[in-house]
DNA sequence: CTAGGGTTAG
């Protein structure tokens, strides 16, 4: 009676035919109805049945648990006839398992142990127990169920060392696990096997989960596989985790939910849309459309890539709630500067998680929309339930940064310390990248200096910071110090250390880090470091350096490019190589106001009037127009915005009297 | 005698 179909055939026969069920017959039935969803069914069985033994009892307790009822499984769990060490366990992962039972378990788990009637805690609780440990990340409990198990030779089967591995791993304590691992000389079955692949794989050990992998490959199932494709994925390997995916197959893998929804992840990391089209074809062709990860997965490249069209209509095709899908929408909306649908999604949520939130946040970040953020923050601390966590705060810091909001800026790192957030890596980077932003640099140093590991973001962070503060000698030192501790530049790091020798004139030692870069670091110069040479050499005024660099360019030149080139032509005079660049620009972007005036200003230089004339009559017919720089201040909560003879702001008058004043006295100082 | 509870991958 494997089949439901076989199943459904024999009850109904049997109850045709009018003969009994025996108990053991009922029991499978039951079994079989709840496998298959079929949990009134079960019951109904289960009411009906004239005499029940321990198995029945369980099997209907297992039930209700897997329709994720768990108040009904426990009423029968009390009221149960007969229970056994399964029963218990039953409920007990029950427990574990559903979100917001946690305490249920650990009191269930305490009362298993001072029961009296021959109910002793076996090795599936103590693993069960593990589970829920790795759960709340509360290594210390699951310290405590270790060496319960070693006290009572529960340490040792595969079950066993799979789960403190992944108790271990999941609780952040790595060197356990593998010395969990290798207490039993690397011999361990597959199970635990895979587990301390996908530990290596969460610490970011990707060497040493490959190594694991391919020692004795043969015993190797598609777990495994799919481990490692989800480790590569989701550090940032994606071509490797792609790669892997043709491998497994080859191999004779099958790949299932768990194998798609990993590659999906890297297509999203790609942005690839091709890649993402051709899975969904794939989940299309084999019926896999109801699997929720599978779906988010899909919707979430779509976004990613920018194909709206593509996620709406999955997601609204989706016909249950998921969460994951919708958190993908409203940054895909927001990233691509639709705020307004974005906002809709988000107020069309019943109830919002912090992740949610977090995606409204970094969206209207993206969109550099700080007032946004800052009001989105009010909002949120309004909520009585909630607090923000650290991925919110990332985003608010971001805002700061970008106002230059020095006050508020620290008051949510005063917030970040009274409130004890842990400070992980992103939020210490993006705390120095505030104060740094915010024109503090001297505090940005302390605070990176105080940071013990500091990764390649944290460095480019406080690299930017010295730049463009001028501090071309400390950014060269940190440079060095990276390169000390082993960390390899990028293409960020590279373009803060040129713009440190283009702000300080240094064009020999400009070059070469330019020049190094791509050959002794692999790191291949992109559109903004070539236009950052450019610049270096048009403010050093060598124009030939920085025409023989255009030429050489193999990036389709842009207007970075020319707008820094037309900059070099200023300073040197030349305004027949500035007309070519005019032109350029011209084609490339259109009219804009700004490129007008810095040609205006550039034949003025010049005293070249007819030319300057020609540019303003151009300007005229487009209504080019430039955004005046302004300088602003910060005045208790509010921000003063002034720029060259501003009338506009409401204390004009007082403003300018006090100034008076000042200068007054100033004139009798001196 | 045959049944039920636990581990790894998103």
């Amino acid at each position: 009676m494997q089949s439901l179909k076989d199943g459904l055939i024999y009850h109904v026969q049997a109850i045709k035919a009018g003969f009994p069920l025996t108990i053991f017959t009922s029991n499978q039935l039951i079994h079989l109805y709840s496998r298959n969803g079929l949990f009134r069914e079960a019951q109904k069985l289960f009411d009906e049945m004239p005499q029940r033994n321990v198995f029945s009892w369980n099997a209907i307790i297992s039930s209700h648990i897997k329709a994720q009822n768990l108040k009904r499984a426990r009423q029968l769990f009390d009221s149960a006839s007969y229970k056994d060490l399964v029963t218990y366990n039953s409920l007990l992962s029950g427990y574990v398992s559903t979100d917001g039972y946690e305490d249920c378990a650990l009191e269930l788990f305490s009362e298993m142990n001072s029961l009296d009637y021959g109910i002793r805690i076996d090795e599936i609780s103590l693993t069960t127990m593990l589970n829920l440990t790795a759960k709340l990340e509360v290594v210390s409990y699951g310290r405590e169920l270790h060496s319960f198990m070693v006290k009572t030779a529960n340490d040792s089967s595969g079950f066993a060392v799979s789960s403190l591995i992944d108790m271990y791993s999941k609780c952040g304590y790595f060197q356990e696990a593998w010395r969990v691992f290798s207490g039993h000389r690397g011999v361990v079955d597959l199970v635990s096997k895979n587990a301390m692949v996908a530990a290596c794989c969460r610490e970011g050990k990707l060497e040493v989960a490959v190594n694991l992998f391919w020692t004795e490959p043969e015993l190797n199932d598609n777990v495994s596989w799919n481990t490692l494709i989800a480790g590569y994925a989701q550090n940032g390997f994606e071509e490797e985790a792609l790669y892997l995916f043709v491998r497994m197959e080859e191999n004779g893998f099958r790949r299932n939910e768990h194998t798609f929804a990993s590659v999906l992840s890297a297509c999203s990391g790609l942005r690839s849309c091709k890649h993402g089209k051709e899975v969904h074809a794939w989940v299309l062709k084999n019926g896999m459309t109801s699997n929720s990860f599978i779906l988010s997965g899909i919707v979430d490249v779509y976004c990613k890539c920018g194909n709206m069209k593509y996620a709406k209509s999955v997601h609204a095709a989706m016909g249950f709630e998921n969460s994951f899908s919708v958190t993908s929408m409203i940054m895909g909306h927001a990233f691509h500067g639709n705020l307004v649908e974005a906002r809709r999604l988000f107020d069309s949520l019943a109830e919002k998680s912090t992740v949610v939130w977090t995606a409204l946040f970094s969206g209207y970040l993206k969109s550099q929309k700080c007032e946004a953020v800052f009001e989105l923050l009010s909002e949120f601390r309004a909520k009585e339930s909630i607090v923000p966590d650290a991925a919110i705060l990332i985003s608010v810091l971001g805002a700061c940064a970008i106002k230059a909001a020095l006050d508020p800026g620290k008051q949510i790192h005063a917030y970040i310390l009274r409130s004890r957030i842990e400070v992980d890596k992103k939020l210490f980077s993006a705390l120095v990248d505030m104060y740094s932003k915010s024109g503090s640099i001297t505090y940005a140093e302390k605070l990176f200096k105080r940071g013990s590991d500091r990764d390649i973001i944290l460095y480019n962070v406080m690299l930017a910071g010295y730049a463009h503060h001028g501090h071309e000698n400390k950014a060269i030192q940190i440079f060095n110090e990276m390169l000390e501790r082993g960390i390899k530049p990028d293409v960020v790091t590279f373009l803060a250390i040129l713009s440190a020798c283009r702000h300080s004139c240094l064009v020999e030692l400009g070059e070469q880090f330019f020049y190094s870069m791509k050959k002794d670091y692999n790191v291949l110069p992109e559109i903004e470091h070539y236009a950052c040479m450019i610049d270096l050499y048009g403010r050093a005024n060598q124009l030939d350096k920085a025409k023989e660099l255009m030429r050489k360019i193999p990036i389709e030149s842009d207007t970075i490019i020319w707008g820094a080139f037309l900059n070099a032509c200023r300073v040197n005079g030349n305004t027949i190589l500035a007309r070519e660049a005019e032109e350029r620009l011209l084609k490339l972007e259109g009219d804009i106001g700004d490129r007008y005036v810095q040609l205006a200003n550039l034949y003025a230089a010049e005293g070249n009037w007819d030319e300057v004339c020609r540019i303003r009559k151009k300007m005229k017919g487009k209504e080019a127009k430039k955004a005046a720089g302004c300088s602003w201040l910060y005045v208790e909560n509010g921000v003063h915005i002034f720029i060259s003879g501003d009338k506009t702001h409401p204390r004009t008058e007082a403003i300018n009297f006090t100034l008076a004043l000042l200068a007054e006295e100033l004139y009798q100082i001196s």
